[in-house]
DNA sequence: GTCTATAATCGGATAGAC
DNA sequence: GTCTATCCGATTATAGAC
């Protein structure tokens, strides 16, 4: 039965508009999406835009729901076997930045932090509040150690995705997660975050890969 | 004996602008920093700007000029003990960011090439040509670990001087060397690219360093 | 709910005087 | 070499009609 109240051409004309700006602010960024354009591709004129959401910033923010909720994903993460922590990290990574639809929030978030202010204190307290404290208190090691294995992944994406750097967009994800899975380990497992360089003693990593792998 | 041709007075000015074109696309991107800004910090007119140097992409090409020269850094890390070619990386990438002067253009390159697919493609060509190129074929190892080493640092650089993460930005100069040296070294060791998730076998990554650190 | 019209700026680039 | 004046376009945002 439904009930009165909003007419269904408004929640639709709503949802348009939120895709299309999604899809502009992760193609252009904050600064080089217009309203206009994004009124544009919804089909309906800019000034309906600011009626719904007032400002350009407001839009913004309403268009960023992140398709992942972190406090079910960190979690899911984190449990399971310890040796696989690494590889479920990054397999994880790479299913939201795979998946067509979820890509483009990240996209924006990029996009937008590097030269704008309020976007990079979105990006900042997401990091700090959803990951670092979460990851650090759960694993009980150094926030600076969490930020570390985040400074791999989205400068991985930052290459991958939005530069195109030829080796990293032509990898498969077997190869990517092969590559990422031990820094990411290597991050996340306690008792390693003072050991100063370690490579510079007796075999070094190389030596042990070597033998443990044939 | 001072030759006649162009008077002192005009490379002064465009010195000035250079500088102050720097400045600007450092702290606002390319899209972010405007001409007539730039002319009103150098204390000339707009015009003069496209005088010199035609459009606004030709003055920030000209302004792009890199405080180093890989061709001469990058022998000089990989020179030297094997076993601190990690440490080596880091400190030279370290180098370069803290120096307030030479920090400008790479500034301007991450905050560009985000949203500028003229400054990506710069941004891509530089890594291939200048980076990729001649690690991978100095150290024997794929061009896409060589990729991923890059993935780190730039990764590293975005959240520590773009976007402020504070366990980043208070760390230590110590600190992260002592972090990402480790994964450069694992990234530029030959024979371990072929390694799927070494942790996941045996004693791992985490006791291999507990037993050669004491 | 959706539009037109418009305010109020600001952008890159050029022509041409001095 | 440096400036004034100007073209031409784009931008966010608002007021108000329908």
């Amino acid at each position: 039965m439904a009930q009165a109240g909003r007419r269904p051409g408004q929640t639709e004309t709503r949802e348009e508009i939120l895709e299309a700006a999604r899809r502009r602010f992760a193609e252009q960024g904050y600064d080089g999406a217009t309203v206009r354009a994004i009124a544009a591709d919804a089909g309906v004129n800019a000034a309906l835009l600011h009626h719904f959401f007032g400002t350009k910033q407001q839009l913004f923010a309403a268009s960023m729901n992140l398709p992942v909720d972190p406090g079910e994903l960190v979690p899911r993460i984190l449990e399971g076997p310890e040796a696989e922590i690494g590889e479920r990290l990054v397999r994880a990574f790479l299913g939201l930045w795979e998946a067509p639809d979820g890509r483009a929030p990240f996209l924006a978030m990029i996009r937008s932090a590097t030269t704008n202010e309020q976007v990079a204190t979105m990006m900042r307290q997401f990091l700090e509040r959803a990951v670092l404290a979460r990851v650090a208190e759960a694993r009980g090691v150094p926030k600076v150690r969490v930020a570390g294995i985040a400074a791999q992944m989205i400068g991985f994406a930052l290459l991958r995705y939005v530069i195109g750097l030829p080796p990293l967009v032509n990898a498969s994800e077997e190869e990517i997660v092969g590559m990422l899975a031990p820094v990411a380990q290597y991050y996340l497992t306690p008792g390693t975050e003072k050991v100063r360089l370690p490579m510079h003693q007796e075999g070094g990593l190389a030596r042990h890969w070597s033998e443990t792998t044939g």
